[in-house]
RNA sequence: GCUGGCGUAGCUCAAUCGGUAGAGCACCUGUUUUGUAAACAGGCGGUUAGGGGUUCAAGUCCCCUCGCUAGCUCCA
């Protein structure tokens, strides 16, 4: 979730200047809407002096920028209150964020509970009653140390120590001097007065680490959120609580897909329905693998750890790896133990067996496929080798990351690996996107976010590697014409990797999609293919998955489209509704006839009056319901009711298996 | 992993100050014979996540473990 910066400084570099608001004003713009002005792209507050002869745009209420000011103005209310009911908190960062804003606390005695939130929102209610202006004053750096070391505000302080030498120092105060005034080292800009923060609430709270760094202390955050007007803000509510109600979490429960046990936590059990969704997905990229060119292989799911030195994985992905022991690998380690008792502590000698014995489950398949690729000479005429998998991943994650689907423990990407020549890189990059969108349009996704992640601090190759690599990324996204930003730090170990991000219903982002360039495998496992030349020569391999793993994909998709799955992946695609029992055996026929056709259907026989049999159908969002009766027997019809264009009437069975089967074919 | 919160029937939720564990839905059995968003009656279902403690008495208070959850950190 992008951010606002936290409270900083900025430069002036203007003779002649006057406060803002009076050139706003001697030009006639001055409404009651104005939280601030625009000025060469930069947002500035109503105090700051800028140049008589400035060009400006009046910042409002209800402009983007302008409720971001609102946000962060709305966030120092909430500090003033915070401090006032918790004496002794400390101050440390509150910046507005995409819908609403934070601040975080370093409060003793622990943490803020929810009744603290109502008080506290009470608390800003009188600030804002007070409508006092924002003030806006600049001091010298030795000022402003003086002045927060002696509130003993000392993430303040070091703060101000890290503003770099040549920006300018501003404060910002509100309340009444000498009263209740308030004062924050900040950037701005802010409202022209508290009295503006109309539509304030405070959201929940959180522990958050001081600079989200985990090795640092935690500090309490608490979010809100602040509008233009009250209106605002009950829309944006109602806007959550819709999307909590397409959470996967409880769709997946509610439409019985799938579930989780704490026999397996974070491993999902998928139900006959979820399954289904499943395995369609994979079909339909099994498909496009023929038109694409790929290989499949199936490999297997446990290995000596060997292989993991090889690949490098046991030093970069140690702390994500499952592993499994045997009685004969423990009695070997135990054993190796008693031996060498004397020289080494037993437990450790012990750990150290089985550290270098007992097998791991793959948490990637790419170890595998180099394996496979160096089974037998290779020729440059087998290249590109697209090798495709869709084994079954496990990797150990924290206890505090699991998310429904869409972070879990065990999973299956739609994984594949293209080993190629540096010089195939860019045309293969190239389809690899042709691919991914094709699969994104069928799934009905248009909003794809792309981030180039670069060389990560913990990372096996050659600098040199690392730089070409990630500029052949970068070219083969500027060649697809796509826009892209880039994620310092961000990428694998073993290489610079694209990223395609999606949104779940509560706009949290997730990785889907990815290619990873990786010259440094190929290396490890000393892979090499025989040139026109007749000489050895290195492969490259790239890692790429469009769905990235199929769980995940499934809890975007199935929030993306509410769960109104349509017919073509849909588990159930009609229903049969009887009206009554005297219609039971009609119905039973129309099942076994629409089934023989090809079609997944189910039929509702139960003693049920159909408005309730209705109701049920509904909540399990079948594309159609096909009520039947005396009616319908008679004349050989069945009634269609769409669940997307509601009642279509009568008509006779074989129009409606010509109809369905129409929409039963997967998108291209 | 960290900081909060939560955990009661398959699901959604009650249970006053610490005083007999309950409802609706689902499921089963009947009755009803039904034409486009919930017919009626009865029944089944619980070691209140697990363990320990305080107490005459614990779903409720305390401790530990597990799981879930919102963030943080990490990641597909």
């Amino acid at each position: 979730m992008p951010r606002t910066g936290h409270c900083g400084t900025w430069r002036l570099v203007m003779a002649n200047r006057i406060p803002a608001r009076e050139l706003v004003k001697q030009k006639g713009q001055l409404a009651d809407d104005v939280v601030a002005l625009k000025v060469d792209g930069r947002v500035v507050d109503l105090h700051t002096p800028i140049a008589e002869d400035a060009t400006f745009e009046v910042v409002r209420a209800t402009d983007k920028d302008g409720v971001q000011v609102i946000r962060h103005s709305t966030a120092h209310v909430m500090a003033d209150a915070v401090q006032r009911l918790f004496p002794g908190t400390k101050v440390t960062i509150g910046p507005a964020i995409e819908d609403g804003f934070y601040y975080d606390f370093d409060k003793p005695g622990g943490g803020f509970s929810e009744e603290d939130l109502a008080t506290i929102e009470k608390a800003m209610l009188d600030v804002v009653a007070g409508n006092t202006p924002f003030r806006r004053e600049v001091v010298s750096r030795n000022e402003a140390l003086a002045l927060f070391e002696k509130m003993n505000e000392s993430f303040k302080v070091e703060i101000i120590r890290s503003i770099p030498e040549d920006e300018e120092i501003s404060l910002y105060k509100h309340g009444t001097a000498g009263k209740d005034e308030w004062v924050d080292v900040c950037e701005g800009p802010h409202v022209p007065s508290t009295g503006f923060l109309r539509a304030v609430k405070l959201t929940s709270v959180a522990g958050a680490y001081w600079r989200g760094d985990e090795r640092n202390p935690m500090l309490q955050r608490i979010y809100g959120t602040a509008f233009p007007s009250k209106e605002a803000l009950e829309e944006h509510l109602k806007l959550i609580e819709e999307a909590k109600q397409r959470d996967h979490r409880k769709l997946g429960k509610e439409l019985d897909l799938f579930f989780f046990d704490p026999v397996a936590p974070a491993m999902p059990f998928l139900l006959p329905r979820g399954a289904y969704v499943y395995n369609r997905m994979v079909d339909y990229v099994r498909k496009l693998y023929v038109e694409y060119g790929y290989e499949e292989v199936i490999t297997p799911q446990a290995f000596d750890p060997k292989l993991f030195r090889t690949s490098g994985h046991l030093g970069n992905y140690n702390e994500n790896m499952y592993r499994l022991w045997t009685e004969d690998v423990l009695e070997e380690g135990q054993a190796v133990d008693a031996k060498d008792a004397k020289d080494a502590d037993p437990a450790k000698k012990l750990a150290k067996h089985l550290q270098d014995h007992s097998f791991a489950l793959k948490p990637m398949n790419c170890p595998s496929h180099c394996v496979i690729f160096g089974q037998r000479k290779r020729s440059y005429r087998e290249l590109p080798w697209r090798v495709a998998d869709f084994g079954r991943l496990h990797r150990y994650e924290r206890g505090g990351v699991v998310h429904g689907l869409s972070r879990v423990r065990t999973f299956c990407q739609d994984d594949a690996h293209v080993f190629c020549t540096r010089d195939q890189v860019p045309q293969e990059i190239e389809k690899f996107i042709k691919l991914l969108y094709a699969v994104y349009k069928a799934f009905a996704f248009d909003r794809i976010d792309i981030k180039l992640a670069t060389r990560p601090d913990k990372r096996i190759g050659s600098d040199a590697d690392w730089d070409m690599s990630e500029n052949a990324l970068r070219e083969g996204l500027e060649r697809a014409g796509l826009p892209f930003e880039i994620s310092p730090g961000e990428g694998a170990f073993y290489g610079p990797k694209v990223e395609f991000h999606v949104y779940d219903a509560l706009k949290r982002g997730w990785q889907t999609g990815t290619i990873q360039y990786d010259p440094n495998l190929p290396e490890r496992f000393e892979l090499a293919y025989t040139g026109e030349d007749g000489k050895d020569h290195r492969p490259v391999m790239l890692h790429r998955a469009v769905f990235g793993s199929l769980e995940r994909f499934f809890s975007v998709y199935l929030e993306h489209c509410g769960g109104n799955f349509p017919a073509w992946i849909a588990p159930t695609q009609a229903i049969v509704l009887t009206v009554s029992d005297k219609s039971e055996a009609y119905g039973r026929s129309v099942v076994e006839e629409l089934r023989a056709s090809g079609l997944r259907v189910e039929g509702d026989f139960s003693a049920d009056k159909l408005g309730a049999k209705i109701r049920a159908a509904r909540t399990f969002r079948h594309p159609y319901m096909l009520v039947v009766g005396p009616k319908d027997a008679e004349a050989g019809t069945v009634s269609v009711r769409s669940r997307d264009a509601g009642e279509l009437g009568a008509m006779p069975r074989a129009e409606f298996v010509a109809k369905l089967l129409a929409e039963s074919a997967s998108p291209r």
